[in-house]
DNA sequence: AATAAATTTGACCAAATAGTTAAACTAAGT
DNA sequence: ACTTAGTTTAACTATTTGGTCAAATTTATT
């Protein structure tokens, strides 16, 4: 009976985050996560009070799993020449697959700045090894001097903005066609390192 | 009377912009947009027939003004070494001072994905003069050899992403300090130009 | 000043939508 | 079989919201 319970529960959860995850917080109607989850609408409230408790668990939950792999790519303790190459791989693979997170966090997060500050305690994330090791790097002169919270930003920034800005991207330089953006994708992760490298080797 | 009118209309779409680009077409009401116009809620209906002619028409106003910057900026014919640097200044201080507008259309696009077919005709990016000056600074040896698309998504990607993904980085790296926030991407200006400078000279 | 045209307003409507409630159903324990 | 607690449903309510309309007001024209 309560394993029917939490996949009901689940079940709901996992309905919710794809629509909220599409259409945002404004633009989902409880009746479509009832759909998409194949329930009764009052079970929706049933189980989550409104529609409000619902969107916070499927937020949480999302920036939950979206921190959880910033932490644990970014605290690895490979060499950065092993390790950059994985961060934009992991992350572009992620984003491909699930193409709407970002940019349903970032639009939430401007709706409702406050919530970030509760995540960001889950991870501090100037604590992850990421920063030790640039640091280190630097000293030993391994690398060249960069601010490691310009580095992190650039790694980020060259991977995630492409998947979040595809619509353009896709339209204005791929013709629009998919396997030509997919392709651009693809050859980045490694045009991405290259980048990265020359102007820290 | 035509004056007038005129003044209404603009008022209008300006307090629609406003609205809009903070909220989205979902998140956005009606009553909302008459409140920031000070008007009434007829009114907008009078000059505009409905809630998607209006947001039509700011949509299509916001992402005029977006490409116009992109194309007179990328068409300059000034040396790379000039233009990029002012490429990442002109897009970071006109994204200082809105900061909703890029994700303003993302989402909106993200939400009706056709719109953009529109709006790319409106530019033809790829006949920007800037592709034809990489190819050009290639050949020449100038530049190391790049993807001209590469380059293009990595400029923008560089100077974009800190500032559509505000609330993270703030709130992350900054201590949620708007001071140290600001300074970060003023410095930025200078750090992305050595970036990309570093990579392809 | 009188008339006509455009503009603005407030009251109202209909549809959509979040949320409630009471009854029906299910499964577990006795 | 009966009871109880938890689950699910259908019908209903209250509110929000985009949109309409006719009257009032302002502006332009004669």
């Amino acid at each position: 009976m309560s394993d029917i319970k939490q996949d009901t529960e689940k079940n709901i959860l996992a309905a919710a985050s794809r629509v909220f995850i599409r259409k945002g917080m404004g633009g989902t109607r409880m009746q479509e996560i009832a759909d998409e989850a194949q329930i009764n609408k009052s079970l929706l409230h049933y189980y989550y009070r409104s529609k409000q408790l619902l969107f916070e668990a499927v937020f949480k939950n999302t920036v939950a799993e979206f921190i959880l792999i910033i932490k644990e790519i970014f605290n690895s303790e490979e060499d950065l020449r092993i390790k950059i190459p994985k961060i934009v791989q992991v992350y572009t693979d992620y984003l491909k697959k699930n193409p709407y997170i970002i940019s349903f966090i970032l639009r939430e997060l401007q709706a409702e700045p406050k919530i970030i500050l509760k995540i960001i305690e889950m991870v501090n994330i100037k604590s992850l090894y990421f920063f030790e090791q640039i640091k280190e790097n630097i000293s030993s002169g391994k690398i060249k001097p960069i601010k490691p919270e310009d580095l992190f930003v650039n790694i980020l920034s060259l991977t995630i903005f492409p998947i979040v800005a595809k619509p353009i991207v896709k339209a204005a330089l791929m013709q629009n066609d998919s396997e030509k953006y997919n392709d651009f994708l693809e050859e980045r992760k490694k045009t991405i390192c290259e980048f990265i490298f020359s102007s820290i080797y």
